[in-house]
DNA sequence: ACGCTGGAATAATCC
DNA sequence: TCGGATTATTCCAGC
C-alpha cells in the first residue's frame, strides 16, 4: 500500500516545501534555520533573533529540517550541547521563557518573593509562509486570523522561567501546554531548555541516539546489574545504560564527545540522585537553578534520553509558558482546534489538533491492534505495529484532492486521559526490511522521534503504516529527568498519533497556511503481558440509568472472564471510596468479550441530580478493566447524558437512557451519535473487539486509571478516524454554536457538576504520581473544549460545559481517566480555579499543594483573571475577536459542507 | 547473520 | 520489615 517514495524519500527528499509551503516563494528555508550551526544564536538565546525561535525551529526542523534535515549536521557539539541539555546558565532562565523565545524585549516583574521574572513581549504576529519560518514564537500564536490584526500587536506576558515556575506551581499547574503532566519534564531547566532550542541539536541527537546509539550500544553500563537500592540515583545508575548513558556516560567528563554534549547535564550532573538533585533545583530560583546547572552545563551525565529530551512540549512550553496561560492556552488551543491554518511553523507534537475540518478528514482506516509488545533498547526490534486480524494500519486523508503528496507523520502519542501528547516512555520505530513496503523518514521534534510516510495522491492519499514499531524506554531514564512527572510504571498504553499538514489554497484558508490535522489510533498496550490478563472494557451499552438500576447492559471488551464481576461505585470528593455495587452478571448471556449485567440500584434513591459513579470489570483482585463513567439519575430525571456529549433531556421512563434512545442493544448504537459515521465507524456497541476496521470505543486498557469515556467522544475516538466533536468543530466553534444550547436545560451552568462529589483525584496510581490536579484536569481539559474556552474567552464565549469538547481527540481518547470522567461530569474540583489549561489541569493548583500563593504569583498558572492582568483589555478583545474570527471562519467553512 | 517473536528469568516495586 | 504479587527489563532460543 504505502508507496515508497522512492529513495529520495528515505534521504529525507521528501518534499516538505510542497506540503507545508504554501508559499511560492520560498522564504529562508526552514531548514536553515534548523540548521545546527546555530548554536550559537541559539544560544545566546536572549539576544536571540527572534527567527531563532526554538519551538519554530523545532516544528520547522521536525518538519521541515525533519525532512531535509534528517540529519542535521550536527552542531557543535560542546556548545550546543550545553544549550541544549543543560540548562546553560543563560539559558536556563532566559531560554525558556524570555530570551530564545522572545522576540522582543522582556520586562521584569515581580512575580514572587525573590523572583524577578522577565516578561517578555511576545508578539503576536501572523508570519506568512515566506517569513522566515524559523521566525518567532509569534508563529504559533498567530493562528487565529489571518494576518490581520494581531500583527504587531504584541502582548506583554508576564514569564516565569521554567525553573521559578516549577518550583513555585507545581507542574500540574505546568502552564506549558507540553506541560501535560508528562511534559512538565520538559520545563525542567534543562530539558526544556534544551528542547527548545535544540531542534538541530535533537536532531543530531536523534541521529545519534536513535541511529547510532542503540546499535552501539547494548548498554553495557558499567552497572550491569539492577540495584534495588538506589532507583532514583542517578540516571547513571540505571541498569544499563540509557540511550543517553550509553552514549555520553555519566562519568563521562567533558569530553567532546558529541555524546557528551547531548547529554544533558541534567540528570547525572550532580551525581546526586535525580530526585534529590531535582528537588534542590527546584527549590532555587529560576536564575539560581541556572547557577547552579550551569557548571553542569558541560557536566557529562546525559539525560536518560537523548531523544526523549521532549517532546515538544517543551518547547512549545516554554513557548507558552511564557504567555499567561489564559491567553496563551486558549489562544493555542483553540487555535489548534480551531481551523488550524497556521503559518509555516508546525504545530507542536502536543498541541490538540483536529482531526477533520471542512471536507478534509485524517482518518484511521485501520486501526493497529490493540496489543503490541514494544522493544527495548537491549532488544532487537519487535518489528511494526500490525492491524487487527493481519496486516498494518492504514490511513487516510480524506478530502484533499490536490496533486501534491503530502507527508503523515507519525509518533507515539500517550493514551491517558490527558490530552495527546507525544508519550515520554515509548518512542516511534522505524522498521525497516524487506517486509516493509512503505518508505519513511525518522525525524525528531523536539525529543520525540517521528515518523514521515508519503502521502500520495496516487495512493488515494492513503499510508500503510508497515514501518512503525515501538521502543519501550527504560522507566528510570525517563523518570529521572528532570521536570519528568509521569511515571512509567503502568503507564504502557500507547496510541499511535497521525499528523499531517496541508497547505490549503486562498479559498479555503488564508494563503499562506496550513492545516494540520490529526487523528490518534485507539490506544495500543505494550507490555508483554497485561494486556492478555486485564479485562478491557471497549464500549458500555449504557452510560446512565435510573437510581433504581435493573436496566440491563452490556459491556464489550477482552479478557473477560466467567469469574467476571462487575461493580459500580463511587468515590468521594477525597477519591475514597463510598459506594460499590456488583451487577448481576447474566453469565448465560456472556461471553469472553461481552458481559451482560443488570444495573444495581444506588444506594440512595433519593438523590435528586444525577450521580457520577463509575463501573468497571473485576477479574480478581489486580485485575480490573479501568473504570468507565456511568451515571445514576434521580427517579424521574431522564436525560441523556449531558455532560457525555448530548445535552438533553429525555422523556425517558424506565428503559434505559440511551442516548438515540431505546433500550440498549447490541446492534445499535448506544451513542447518541446520529452521524452516519459515527455509526459507521462503530461508534455504537460493537461486539467485536477490534474488528479491521473498527476502533471500538477507547477502551481505556485498564489500569487503575478510570476511563470515562464520553461517549461521544470516546465513540469518535475510537471510531479512531472520527474526530470528536470537538476537533471537528474546533473548539471555538462550539462556542460560536453556542454551548448553552448544548446543554441540558436542567443542568446547571457552568463547569459545576451536578453532583457533587466526585473527586477529582481519582485514581491512577500513575497519575498519583503526577499531581493530581493535573491529573484531574486531564479530564476536560480538553482544549477545543470547555478548557479553552474558559480560560482565555470572555464569559459569554466560555462554554459553561467542558463536557462537550472535552473528550478531543485528544481528551479523550485517553482512556479517560476515572478523573476525566468526574471531572466532567463533575463540577472542577477546585471551583477557585476556573482556568484548565490546555492540558486539562487545573489552573491554579499545583502538584503537592505548590501552587498556592505562588500561584497567584505566577502569571503562567492562571487561566483566568489573574493571569490576564498583564495584558491590556484591547489586546485581550483583539485577541478574542480575533479567535472569534477565526473560528467564525472555521465554522463557516464547516458550515459548507464541501 | 539478522530481524522478529514468544517465553521466561530476574530485578524492581508495590501491597 | 518481610513476603507475596506485579511489573519492568533483560536474556534466550527458534524461525
Amino acid at each position: 500500500m504505502g508507496a515508497a517514495p522512492g529513495p529520495g524519500w528515505e534521504d529525507g527528499e521528501f518534499e516538505f516545501k510542497l506540503v507545508f509551503e504554501e508559499d511560492p516563494s520560498p522564504g529562508p528555508s526552514p531548514v536553515r534555520m534548523a540548521e545546527p550551526d546555530n548554536p550559537a544564536t541559539g544560544e545566546d538565546g536572549e539576544s536571540a533573533p527572534p527567527h531563532r525561535d526554538p519551538v519554530t525551529d523545532s516544528h520547522l526542523a521536525s518538519s521541515h529540517a525533519g525532512q531535509s534535515i534528517s540529519i542535521p549536521s550536527p552542531p557543535p557539539p560542546s556548545s550546543q550541547r550545553a544549550g541544549m541539555h543543560s540548562p546553560p546558565p543563560r539559558r536556563a532562565a532566559v531560554r525558556e521563557f524570555s530570551g530564545t523565545y522572545e522576540s522582543l524585549p522582556a520586562r521584569s516583574v515581580q512575580v514572587s518573593e525573590s523572583r524577578v521574572v522577565e516578561c517578555p513581549s511576545i508578539q503576536i504576529t501572523t508570519i506568512s509562509p515566506e517569513d522566515n519560518q524559523a521566525t518567532s514564537v509569534s508563529s504559533y500564536w498567530d493562528m487565529g486570523g489571518g494576518s490581520g490584526g494581531w500583527d504587531r500587536e504584541r502582548l506583554y506576558l508576564p514569564l516565569l522561567d521554567a525553573f521559578s515556575y516549577r518550583d513555585k506551581c507545581p507542574s500540574s499547574l505546568s502552564p506549558s501546554p507540553a506541560s501535560s503532566p508528562s511534559s512538565r519534564g520538559w520545563l525542567s531547566p534543562a530539558s526544556s531548555c534544551d528542547s527548545l532550542l535544540v531542534e538541530e541539536e535533537e536532531l543530531s541527537e536523534a541521529t545519534i541516539a536513535f541511529g547510532l546509539s542503540p546499535s552501539s550500544s547494548r548498554p553495557t553500563s558499567p552497572w550491569g546489574k539492577k540495584r534495588r537500592n538506589s532507583p532514583l540515583a542517578s540516571p547513571c545508575a540505571s541498569r544499563r545504560g540509557s540511550y543517553s548513558e550509553e552514549l555520553q556516560g555519566c562519568s563521562v567528563e567533558g569530553g567532546d564527545s558529541a555524546s557528551q554534549s547531548q547529554a544533558p547535564p541534567n540528570s547525572c550532573e550532580l551525581s546526586i540522585p535525580q530526585k534529590t538533585r531535582k528537588t534542590s533545583l527546584e527549590q532555587l530560583s529560576p536564575r539560581e537553578v541556572d547557577q547552579e546547572l550551569a557548571p553542569s552545563q558541560s557536566a557529562p551525565c546525559p539525560p536518560p534520553e537523548t531523544q526523549q529530551p521532549r517532546r515538544e512540549p517543551p518547547p512549545m512550553g516554554m513557548d507558552y509558558l511564557s504567555v499567561p496561560p489564559a491567553l496563551a492556552w486558549g489562544r493555542t488551543r483553540a487555535s489548534a482546534h480551531s481551523p488550524l491554518f497556521r503559518s509555516n511553523a508546525l504545530p507542536p507534537l502536543d498541541w490538540p489538533l483536529p482531526t477533520q475540518f471542512d471536507q478534509y478528514e485524517l482518518r484511521i482506516e485501520v486501526q493497529p491492534r490493540p496489543h503490541h509488545r514494544a522493544h527495548y533498547e537491549t532488544e532487537g526490534s519487535r518489528g511494526a505495529v500490525k492491524a487487527a486480524p493481519t496486516g498494518h494500519p492504514v490511513v487516510k486523508l480524506c478530502g484533499y484532492s490536490e496533486r501534491k503528496p503530502l507527508s503523515l507523520q507519525v509518533f507515539v502519542g500517550t493514551a491517558d486521559d490527558r490530552s495527546i501528547r507525544p508519550h515520554p516512555f515509548y518512542q516511534i520505530h522505524r522498521v525497516t526490511g524487506k517486509m516493509v513496503g512503505t518508505a519513511s523518514h525518522e525525524s525528531v521534534q523536539a525529543g520525540t522521534k517521528v515518523l514521515d510516510i508519503p502521502l500520495n495522491p496516487e495512493n488515494n492519499m492513503t499510508a500503510l503504516i508497515d514501518c512503525a514499531g515501538i521502543l519501550k524506554l527504560r522507566n528510570s531514564d525517563i523518570e529521572l529527568r528532570k521536570g519528568e512527572t509521569d511515571v512509567g510504571r503502568k503507564n504502557t498504553r500507547v496510541r499511535l498519533v497521525f499528523r499531517t499538514h496541508l497547505p490549503l489554497a486562498p479559498p479555503v484558508a488564508p494563503p499562506g497556511r496550513v492545516l494540520a490535522l490529526q487523528v490518534a489510533s485507539l490506544p495500543i498496550e505494550c507490555s508483554q503481558r497485561s494486556a492478555q490478563e486485564l479485562p478491557v472494557i471497549e464500549s458500555v451499552s449504557l452510560t446512565s440509568c435510573s437510581v433504581e438500576g435493573g436496566e440491563e447492559l452490556l459491556l464489550s471488551g477482552t479478557n473477560f472472564l466467567p469469574i467476571s464481576r462487575v461493580l459500580f461505585m463511587e468515590r468521594g470528593t477525597d477519591g475514597k471510596l463510598q459506594w460499590e455495587e456488583e451487577a448481576h452478571v447474566d453469565r448465560d448471556n456472556s461471553n469472553e468479550c461481552l458481559l451482560c449485567v443488570r444495573v444495581p440500584a444506588y444506594s440512595d434513591l433519593s438523590v435528586s441530580r444525577p450521580v457520577p459513579v463509575s463501573l468497571y470489570v473485576s477479574n480478581g483482585k489486580r485485575k480490573r478493566s479501568s473504570t468507565h463513567c456511568f451515571k445514576y439519575l434521580p427517579v424521574l430525571f431522564k436525560e441523556e447524558d449531558p455532560l457525555l456529549s448530548r445535552p438533553s433531556v429525555l422523556p425517558l421512563d424506565g428503559g434505559p437512557v440511551c442516548p438515540v434512545g431505546g433500550p440498549p442493544r447490541m446492534d445499535r448504537g448506544f451513542h447518541a451519535r446520529t452521524d452516519p459515521m459515527s455509526e459507521e465507524r462503530g461508534l455504537g456497541f460493537h461486539l467485536p473487539p477490534y474488528p479491521p476496521a473498527y476502533s471500538p470505543p477507547v477502551p481505556a486498557m485498564s489500569y487503575p486509571e478510570e476511563y470515562c469515556p464520553k461517549p461521544d467522544a470516546a465513540a469518535e475516538e475510537a471510531g479512531g478516524s472520527r474526530a470528536p466533536l470537538s476537533e471537528r468543530h474546533p473548539s471555538f466553534e462550539n462556542l460560536e454554536l453556542g454551548f448553552t444550547e448544548l446543554l441540558p436545560p436542567l443542568y446547571p451552568r457552568g463547569p459545576q457538576p451536578p453532583s457533587p462529589s466526585p473527586s477529582p483525584w481519582l485514581d491512577s496510581p500513575y497519575l498519583s504520581s503526577s499531581p493530581s490536579p493535573s491529573h484531574s484536569s486531564s479530564l476536560s481539559p480538553f482544549p477545543a473544549g470547555s478548557p479553552i474556552s474558559s480560560s482565555p474567552l470572555p464569559p459569554m464565549l466560555a462554554p459553561p460545559y467542558p463536557p462537550y469538547s472535552a473528550y478531543s481527540q485528544e481528551a479523550c481518547p485517553s482512556p479517560p481517566s476515572s478523573s476525566g470522567t468526574y471531572q466532567d461530569i463533575c463540577p472542577a474540583p477546585y471551583p477557585h480555579y476556573e482556568g484548565w489549561d490546555p492540558q486539562g489541569r487545573v489552573l491554579g493548583m499545583g502538584h503537592g499543594g505548590e501552587g498556592d500563593g505562588k500561584v497567584q504569583e505566577c502569571p503562567l498558572e492562571f487561566s483566568s483573571s489573574a493571569s490576564m492582568h498583564h495584558i491590556t483589555f484591547e489586546e485581550v478583545s483583539e485577541f478574542i475577536g480575533e479567535d472569534i474570527q477565526s473560528y467564525q471562519l472555521a465554522s463557516q467553512m464547516d458550515n459548507q459542507p464541501n
